[in-house]
RNA sequence: GGGCGGUUAGCUCAGUGGUAGAGCGUCUCGUUUACACCGAGAGGGUCGGGGGUUCGAAACCCUCACCGCCCACCA
């Protein structure tokens, strides 16, 4: 074994191994593997991105996955690659156009802009897949997918025509979301609603046969005044039953508009009348269907007003029209009173601008297997983590709305459709909006008609997600999915349940890629761990504007990847939002630091063995109660991960470590190491061997540089500790009574410390202990103890009699007092608080034992450690009583 | 409007029926031959409020408050 140097530096170790295991190709998934298989496909972050904490959270425990697995021998494939995000993409690339070259998309056109876009890929994209393998993620790069390979775009293109002619996609006159600013539609999950604090206009609308019978409407939105074609009351409301049937004056835009009469609208509200705008609301549009009103579009699709008839507004971005309009109504005295109002709008998930509803031509599928997609999770076929999910997924399933699934951005998969040059392509609004009423006119395949007519191909391409829902399976050849479709556990944000993990599970369904029709074949995969989302100190949500999100390179650079990954792993709640704090992260580091030197501290006193075992008969108490501790250790580790709570996993190793193993173990081993005594000194080390053996293996998935390194330096195993097989309970058995005399022990020593911080001893300066008690196990171990108190000598001595005024303490062992010059008044009060306390406890459970009920009904072993609670008690407080009043 | 989380020490969080915990921060002591990225000790909490169930509640039930998410076409 060579020497380990003094302090672990990370920035020579990770590195080094990270490049053998590639070199070794430790990290490929080979699939004519006899081993069981476990496979995780990766969450393909954007072309774009660059790690963020979320990516760094998400992919650590995907490799602590995978790692986990490769120790339990079994066959991993851990599948990496990147989304081509399609609108994400499209508007970052226009920026940086905009930004170096002052030229826009439409400057370029289509076809030079998508060149464009390819060459920024190839310089700018994937940075993040080189920032993953710094974190020393275990993937098989050699596999690495691409939504935008050739073979991955034909799949996506195949299952568009697939699902055309299965009736499930269709095209349609619809309104949906439309973003100004990108200029495309979206789906609903891209729309988030959020309050704006906003005006509600009341606006005078005159009546037509009768003057005095003019409407008052409520609206917030007086610039699409001019797209009004009715106003609307609820039938039963009796303030307006007389007018139904007749007209009002649109006003800006004069004409002459029906009062229509609708269950939809809510009395309540405002005036009760509703001015109709079946071109810029959902709501309106369904009205407007249901009375079959004209439908007037007044914007252009980038949010500007289109209303040649109005010059005032025409033109007018939709805000600014707003104000406008206001001012116009104000003018000609039919705004009757405005009031500040807040109401929900909807904003683009990427381009954060509100949303225009609208009418437009789009592809849609109906969603296929809704039904059984619901029933697998409600039935556990796949496991979501945390399991409350289930409810949402639940929820946004019951109530599914066919998706839209065309875009209007050039960079994505393009439609596999043609339409016949010369017909027109955008139907009449007033064209019926069934879907098979234009099937003629449009051809669906991936290769253009045969015919060679006269065909274009549709401009539109497909919605980002309409490739990713096909990610865990085209991601992998036939062979490959034999062995590893479904994939064993997905982790990913719950913020992505519908975009992605729900559509997954549809797409497993629907396409069934499995190696047979059984569903449990093919459904994507068995597991779902939904992380946290990571905040700030605040709770806030990281983000760039704020400025508030660490770069994890140099968390990294700082901290060592396994000190990263070990912080925060300890921080990281199941199913919790993460708060995070960098102190954290150096936690992890300091973690990684302590193992070194508990490993430097092991390989000063001798080399250690490849199979270290223990020889039952030379055990020091210590160990054995150590050892039963690291049992436990490994029994609540595999607890944990079963649970996919990796939290408790790195708590639970860091408090046996740090604690059990470190401070109590080590400290207590020293006895034995610096004795003299070789057959005492070797069982120690022996017993320092099998922990650290175990240690290293239990910490590899969360610390895999690290703890490679130490392996190789042990020489534990045979190779790499990547594929050796975790630890297993180690054969101790220490018995209740041992298990006692230890913590008897170690509480003496507490108290022993404790006495010598309260009469100001400074902890470099030996002290005389006495443990007065006739206790020949302890006696046995005095050596050990006084080492530990940092004793001059340890007496064990029933009779001892001490000058009034020794510092004594209560311990469960005897009353153990410190031989030393002390300060009798604080001496004093020392006692007086300690007696105190002990009254008080007293009490308490003199009370939980004279209540009849709890004797008589509470379990056994309860009240019988309640009375050896107050035995133990009441001894105490008689000998600290004796020795307080000696003073 | 509906749903789901959360509220425990100054901070970040464990703790699902039996003596309230950890780390960090604070204060005191310490460079005692693994580690100052360390060791030892101390202080610090009416477990968000109020009811209830129970011999016993931080935990189970009800209710309220506050914080955060998600869903929903009230203009």
């Amino acid at each position: 074994m060579s020497e380990l140097s003094k302090t672990y530096d990370p920035k020579s170790v990770e590195p080094k191994w990270y490049q053998r295991w590639i070199e070794n190709d430790d990290f490929q998934a080979n699939p004519k593997s006899s081993k069981p298989p476990f496979s995780i496909v990766m969450p393909p972050p954007n072309i774009t991105g660059v790690l963020t904490l979320g990516h760094v959270l998400n992919n650590t425990i995907q490799d602590i996955l995978a790692r986990r697995a490769r120790m339990q021998g079994k066959e991993v494939l851990w599948l990496p690659g990147m989304d081509h995000a399609g609108i994400g993409t499209q508007t970052a690339v226009e920026k940086w156009l905009r930004k170096n070259e002052g030229v826009t998309r439409h400057d370029l056109g289509r076809e030079k802009f998508l060149e464009r876009v390819l060459e920024w890929q190839d310089k700018h994209g994937g940075i993040i897949i080189q920032q993953l393998k710094r974190l020393g993620a275990s993937c098989d790069w050699s596999r690495q997918r691409y939504t935008f390979d050739d073979a991955y775009i034909h799949a996506v293109q195949k299952v568009f025509v697939d699902l055309f002619q299965k009736g499930l996609i269709y095209r349609g006159r619809r309104m949906i979301n439309w973003d100004p600013a990108a200029q495309t539609a979206l789906s609903d999950e891209e729309v988030v609603s959020k309050p704006q604090k906003g005006t509600l206009y009341y606006v005078r609308y005159e009546g037509v046969e009768d003057r005095r019978h003019s409407l008052e409407v409520a609206t917030t939105r007086p610039e699409t005044i001019m797209a009004d074609t009715a106003v609307a009351v609820h039938p039963g409301d009796e303030r307006y039953a007389g007018l139904i049937g007749k007209h009002v004056w649109r006003p800006l835009v004069r004409e002459k508009i029906p009062i229509i009469a609708d269950e939809a609208i809510d009395p309540k509200f405002g005036t009760g009348v509703l001015k109709v705008t079946p071109a810029h609301d959902k709501v309106d549009f369904e009205l407007g269907q249901r009375h079959h009103l004209p439908v007037i579009d007044v914007l252009h699709p980038d949010g500007r007003i289109n209303c040649p008839a109005l010059p005032d507004l025409d033109k007018l971005d939709r805000f600014e029209a707003r104000k406008k309009a206001a001012e116009l109504l104000e003018e000609s005295g039919l705004l009757v009173k405005t009031e500040p109002y807040e109401n929900n709008i909807g904003f683009s998930d990427r381009s954060e601008a509100a949303i225009e509803p609208r009418l437009s031509e789009q592809w849609f599928l109906r969603y296929p297997k809704t039904e059984q997609a619901l029933a697998i999770v409600r039935e556990h076929l796949i496991r979501f983590f945390p399991g409350h999910w289930e409810k949402v997924y639940g929820r946004w399933l019951e109530n599914i709305q066919d998706w839209c699934i065309s875009r209007q951005v050039w960079w994505g998969h393009r439609i596999p459709a043609w339409h016949k040059v010369g017909q027109a392509s955008r139907l009449p609004i007033t064209e019926d909006r069934k879907p098979e009423a234009r099937a003629t006119e449009i051809y669906v395949g991936i290769e253009p008609p045969p015919d060679s007519g006269n065909w274009t191909q549709d401009p539109d391409t497909l919605d980002t997600w309409f490739s990713s829902w096909l990610w865990a399976y085209e991601t992998m050849d036939q062979e490959t999915r034999n062995k590893f479709y479904p994939t064993s556990a997905l982790v990913t944000g719950p913020d992505i349940i519908f975009f992605w993990v729900a559509r997954m599970i549809i797409a497993g369904l629907e396409f069934t890629p499995g190696k047979s029709d059984r569903i449990e074949d093919n459904i994507p995969f068995r597991d779902v761990f939904f992380t946290g989302l990571i905040r700030d100190k605040q709770g806030r949500k990281m983000s760039k504007s704020l400025g508030n999100s660490p770069d994890p390179l140099e968390l990294i650079d700082s901290y060592g990847a396994d000190g990263v990954r070990f912080g925060l792993m300890r921080i990281a709640p199941s199913g919790q939002d993460i708060r995070f704090d960098e102190k954290q992260i150096e936690e992890g580091r300091n973690f990684a630091t302590k193992l070194w030197n508990a490993a430097r501290f092991r390989q000063m006193h001798g080399p250690s063995t490849r199979v270290p075992r223990i020889d039952d008969q030379t055990l020091s108490i210590y160990a054995v109660e150590m050892l039963a501790r690291l049992n436990e250790t490994i029994d609540d580790v595999e607890a944990a991960y079963g649970e996919y709570q990796f939290n408790v996993v790195a708590q639970r190793l860091y408090d046996f470590f740090w604690n059990d193993y470190c401070d109590w173990f080590v400290e207590a081993a020293k006895s034995d190491i610096f004795s003299g005594d070789e057959a005492k000194k070797n069982s120690t080390l022996a017993v320092m061997d099998v922990a650290l053996s175990a240690v290293l293996r239990l910490l590899h998935p969360f610390m895999p540089h690290l703890t490679e390194e130490l392996w190789s330096k042990f020489g534990f195993g045979e190779g790499s500790i990547q594929f050796e097989a975790p630890p297993r309970r180690i054969d101790v058995d220490p018995g209740n009574n041992q298990r006692q005399i230890v913590s008897a022990i170690y509480q003496m020593i507490e108290a022993g410390r404790n006495l010598r911080s309260e009469s100001h001893i400074a902890s470099n300066q030996k002290a005389k202990f006495v443990l007065r008690a006739d206790a020949p196990q302890i006696r046995k171990e005095q050596e050990t103890i006084a080492r530990l108190l940092n004793a001059s000598e340890l007496v064990v001595d029933a009779g001892f009699t001490a000058d009034a005024g020794t510092p004594v303490a209560a311990t469960p062992a005897g009353e153990l007092l410190l031989i030393a010059e002390v300060d009798r008044a604080a001496e004093r009060e020392r006692l007086d608080k300690e007696i105190a306390k002990l009254e008080s406890e007293l009490r308490t459970v003199k009370a939980k034992l004279e209540n009849k009920s709890f004797v008589d009904r509470a379990p056994g072993a309860v009240v019988e450690e309640h009375r050896e609670r107050q035995r133990n008690f009441a001894e105490q407080l008689a000998k600290l009583t004796q020795a307080r009043e000696r003073l």
